[in-house]
RNA sequence: GGUGCCUUAGCUCAGUUGGUAGAGCAAUGGACUGAAAAUCCAUGUGUCCCUGGUUCGAUUCCUGGAGGCACCA
């Protein structure tokens, strides 16, 4: 018997959650969340999770299951939330995934090469040597020890470099030859879903839910967390610009719009990204859920 | 009502001694295999308020008008 993972993609705001609930419903199964920054179950208010009567519609995973104080990536994400699938295709045939993080997405979706894991301590490194020498210095390393990358990855974006680099520090390997080595295979269908609207119409509900995140307690649970703004889990939207605010940089006014600003971008940052998949079928953000819902049942069995 | 100043990109404003214009921000397009709500790359979008005049040529100078601001009544 075919296993189905439906997954859900679109802009922020675009209502991906309401629909992964009608969906949980209609197929009676459950939701795994690939949005990288709503496991952290100290930031509810500010990553948009969904609330304590949307969690009851159905089981969810990988929701508020983190802390920021925990280091997490997306190759964790991947081994894990393979992990899950495995499991809940035990009992059920079809599988929600929603979520905003193209890279957690395609994780999940295609699955990534597998690199050995490499000490924590080389990034800083890498880092402390950036701000030292200057990026310059870091991409002619890189071009002894990986010319191959040095050739393809973009080299003026210094986390790439920096990626690239710690991984043939650590294992003494280019990092290119990692990759495509073990494509790894998925034991399941993936329907994928998208969620349009115009772009002014994106930009508006975006302006308006940032209005409600600031009167359900947005600022207090930003405070809450200022003592760890060092964690890259607090790299994000809303809460840098918080910071900002408190640390007396900004007046509040101007972190608002600058909180609406960068949601603004990153919207626009994920219609780039799912975009790119010609197998996403997109639907206006208001259409109908038994058109969604028929338009996955003939996909299943198309394939069945 | 009078006088002065202003009107140029979505916004704030430069500028052209007359040869149809450019900054910042906003915006747009894109990249992205363990930082991804992160990080990085690229791009100027225009009845220069309207009208008539002078001129080979007016966004620029002149006339008249419209709108805005300030001061005086």
């Amino acid at each position: 018997m075919n296993k189905y993972l439906i997954s859900i993609v679109g802009p922020t705001g675009i209502g991906k959650t309401a629909l992964s609930l009608e969906l949980a419903k209609q197929f009676n199964t459950e939701i795994l969340s690939a949005d990288s920054r709503q496991f952290f179950k100290e930031i509810p208010i500010g990553t948009a999770a969904p609330t304590a009567a949307e969690l009851a519609v159905a089981p969810h995973h990988f929701i508020h299951n983190k802390s920021i104080k925990d280091p997490y990536s997306v190759g964790s994400f991947e081994k894990e939330a393979i992990a899950k699938l495995k499991e809940l295709f035990r009992s059920k045939s079809t599988v929600i995934m929603v979520g905003g993080s193209g890279l957690y997405v395609d994780a999940v979706i295609k699955g990534f090469d597998t690199f050995p894991d490499v000490a924590p301590e080389l990034r800083e490194q890498l880092n402390l040597e950036l701000k030292a020498k200057g990026l310059e210095a870091l991409q002619d390393e890189l071009k002894q020890l990986d010319p191959k990358s040095y050739e393809t990855i973009a080299l003026k974006n210094p986390h790439r470099v920096i990626r690239a680099l710690e991984i043939c520090r650590g294992t003494g390997l280019p990092f290119s030859s990692f990759l495509n080595q073990n494509k790894p295979e998925r034991h399941f269908k993936t329907i994928s879903i998208g969620l349009e609207a115009d772009r002014s119409l994106i930009y508006e509900r975006i302006n308006f839910r940032v209005d409600k995140m600031l009167e359900h307690g947005l600022i207090e649970e930003a405070k809450s967390v200022f003592e760890y703004r060092k964690c890259n889990a607090l790299n994000t939207v809303a809460y840098k610009e918080l910071f900002n605010y408190f640390n007396k940089e900004w007046t509040l006014e101007f972190a608002v719009s600058e909180i609406k600003k960068n949601t603004r971008r990153f919207a626009k940052r994920q219609l780039t990204w799912f975009k790119k998949d010609p197998s996403t079928q997109w639907f206006k953000y208001d259409t109908d859920v038994k058109v969604i819902t028929d338009y996955i049942k003939q996909e299943q069995q198309k394939t069945s």
